[in-house]
DNA sequence: AACGCTAGCAACCGCAGTTTG
DNA sequence: CCAAACTGCGGTTGCTAGCGT
């Protein structure tokens, strides 16, 4: 396919910082006119830039219904599940966060976000422990089948957050209370269906590629754990029931192992328990206790881990 | 005060997908 | 159907402010 001759070997068309007087313009025209092809715009609007370059400023900037200011810890509770589900999609990442940028989220990823994951231990790329015992969370390479699976739940994951966002579903980022409901409609979704489906169509969904596993104890914590399409995992776990009276504990990493090892027992036996457990595993979530509750996201094995970024 | 280091962020680069003629 | 044009996206770079020495 052939490719645009690229603007920037123009002569005369600016880079760099936007000046106010530039970005006046921009907004100007884009008020009066829209921004129509980008290609042209920066002529019309009288720029000395490239449509490319004025497309970025806008979207990452300049338009007016872009939230500006420091994430709220709820913002990068959501961009890290939604990392683990989505990987580095940053605009599917972005559309879940309204006013947000990809670009923004990627930012706060690669200078916040990572770096946390990584000083607690956890693999920013898979969600999981870095040093998880070998055997329990490693995963097996995906066969080409399995991988084409995660490949099409990715797909499915992102429209399905396509249309959440498009319908009336939006996502307070002050009162702490969307994530149970965000799960929720992620298992009612086409993308719980679609874990069924394979199920019943004899496709088991693998440990090691698109794996749910769920855990509820009366203990030390609950856990949910999504492993998602392209290798990350979804953590979600809850502050113990007695009151998360946490405190740290070594041996908190190694206990979702158990947990999976429960649900899913051996590759050779846990899968075929898949929709039987998928079912009462949404139960088990639809029964979550203190559903309201964010604290019930977050690793547990590291004292509510997302609840300390 | 000067220097070096680091973090944060805006902007650029280039690939890939989509649209258009 | 094909190639060019266009757009969107993710990765990367480079500037700058803040901080410590």
């Amino acid at each position: 396919m052939g490719r645009a001759p690229c603007c920037d070997t123009k002569m005369g068309l600016k880079k760099g910082p936007w000046t106010p007087e530039e970005d006046e313009k921009l907004i100007q025209y884009i008020k009066e006119n829209g921004h129509g092809s980008w290609r042209s715009l920066p002529k019309s609007a009288g720029l000395l830039r490239c449509g490319k370059s004025c497309r970025l400023r806008w979207t990452n900037y300049l338009r007016p219904d872009i939230k500006r200011g420091p994430f709220t810890p709820e913002e990068e509770k959501l961009v890290i599940q939604l990392h683990a589900i989505l990987g580095n999609r940053w605009a599917a990442i972005a559309s879940q966060l309204p006013g947000r940028t990809d670009n923004e989220i990627k930012n706060l990823w690669n200078t916040h976000l990572k770096k946390r994951l990584i000083c607690m231990g956890i693999d920013p790329q898979t969600h999981e422990p870095s040093s998880s015992p070998s055997g329990l969370l490693k995963r097996l390479p995906a066969s080409p089948s399995t991988r084409h699976m995660a490949q099409w739940e990715s797909a499915r994951l992102e429209a399905e957050a396509r249309l959440s966002r498009e319908s009336s579903f939006s996502i307070p980022s002050s009162t702490g209370n969307f994530n149970s409901d965000y799960i929720l409609r992620l298992w009612n979704s086409e993308i719980g269906e679609s874990f069924r489906n394979f199920n019943i169509k004899g496709n088991k969904i693998g440990r090691n590629n698109s794996s749910i596993s769920l855990a509820s104890s009366s203990t030390k914590c609950e856990s949910v754990s999504v492993t998602a399409p392209e290798g990350g995992v979804l953590g979600l776990a809850g502050a113990s029931a007695a009151g998360s009276n946490q405190t740290e504990d070594p041996d908190c990493r190694s206990s979702i192992s158990p947990l999976a090892d429960v649900h899913h027992g051996s590759d050779s036996a846990g899968s075929d328990d898949l929709e039987d457990s998928s079912e009462s595993t949404l139960q088990l979530l639809l029964d979550f206790p203190n559903n309201n509750d964010m604290s019930f996201l977050g690793h547990c094995d590291h004292d509510n881990m997302y609840s300390l970024l």
